[in-house]
DNA sequence: CCGATACCGAACAATCTGTACAGTAATAGA
DNA sequence: TCTATTACTGTACAGATTGTTCGGTATCGG
């Protein structure tokens, strides 16, 4: 890819996310965008046909990165299909978080969280699916499969938002122990692993 | 309140309301929704301020009605927090939405179903954390009491988002039972009353 | 019946969007 | 190095939307 095009598109996604740092999406007009990353207009509307499509564009090349890098974790030596505490993917999403990799901490914290929450919601679904589906057995709860993932994908992304809402002084270790106390009933070979 | 005013307001939200049925939130702009009440534009700006505030105003009427409502009925008289499954305010809400009550039902299931999700959280949240103070003991999970409260209120919200997408057939009943099976494993005396 | 108040409808400036175009600069490849 | 290609600039433009103003009319409550 040519080298202006990098630049140009790596400006338009710092402009954006810095001003999301400050204020809400809606709010957000592409003038501003335009002005923050100082490009011509036309330049704007060369890379990005709307401003919908920039935060698509910006959420799927987070969340996807974030999501495949967790894919190709191996998926532990355990019995347990998240593994333990010490290795499941979660802690290791948690530790990827912290260190707030371009920015999606912050847009994560940002007032217009909800928005970037939904499309981590939708790329961790993916993961849990495949995770369900490896390892396995389910308890037996007579939950439907796709209730099951939606719920433990949403549980996820909940239990992230309060991390960031609440003490993010909490270590990424007792946050997921939340989440594993909260969804690990509904998980075979899970129940009380320590 | 003055009846022309009612009259108006009730157009609005009709309007407003049938509008969201067709089309996403962010979408429709005031002058539809000015054409399809048919009122005047001054009109509208008399009443609200903004689109936004109009959504909100919309909200709170809708979800605070349900949520008192909901609030009032009496606790139960089990030793379950949540009631037993045959009268746990849970089904209550969810016979309740089925009849679609001021077309609670289409803006939930709407293309911006996520906005009315939202309000739907936070005022769900004010009943969960009722029920949980009232009824006193948690199972010792260890949680901190918010991210339980949050917890269960985004659970319930999920589940409901759920229904819709999926079978909208299956009884009231048999998702009250998933909600059940999904958090009561965190809840002091409601492990396996059936 | 009458004063108060809500509505109408048209007009208004201000802002934002998305596109077009002619000129300039940087790039990749030979 | 030279050249054809490609990307960026800057301005200008039409169209749409917003939120406000104001004089006139209709409806309401008392």
């Amino acid at each position: 890819m040519d080298r202006r095009q990098r630049k140009t598109r790596d400006a338009i996604f710092a402009a954006f996310t810095e001003l999301l740092a400050r204020k809400p999406y809606h709010e957000i007009t592409v003038q501003e965008i335009i002005d923050t990353a100082d490009i011509g207009r036309a330049t704007f509307y060369a890379h990005f046909e709307t401003k919908d499509y920039l935060l698509k564009d910006l959420c799927e090349e987070l969340f996807g990165h974030i999501i495949d890098t967790a894919m190709g974790l191996p998926h532990g030596h355990t019995h347990c299909p998240f593994g333990s505490e010490e290795d499941s993917v979660f802690l290791h999403l948690l530790r990827h978080l912290r260190e707030n990799d371009r920015n999606i901490l912050s847009l994560l914290s940002s007032e217009s969280n909800e928005l970037f929450l939904r499309y981590f919601k939708t790329n961790l679904s993916r993961l849990v699916r495949i995770r369900l589906a490896d390892t396995g057995r389910l308890r037996p709860s007579g939950l439907p499969e796709e209730f099951l993932i939606n719920h433990i994908a949403v549980s996820f992304v909940e239990t992230v938002s309060w991390w960031l809402r609440h003490g993010k002084e909490d270590p990424p270790e007792r946050i997921a122990s939340y989440f594993e106390t909260a969804v690990s009933p509904l998980i075979a070979g899970d129940g009380k692993h320590a």
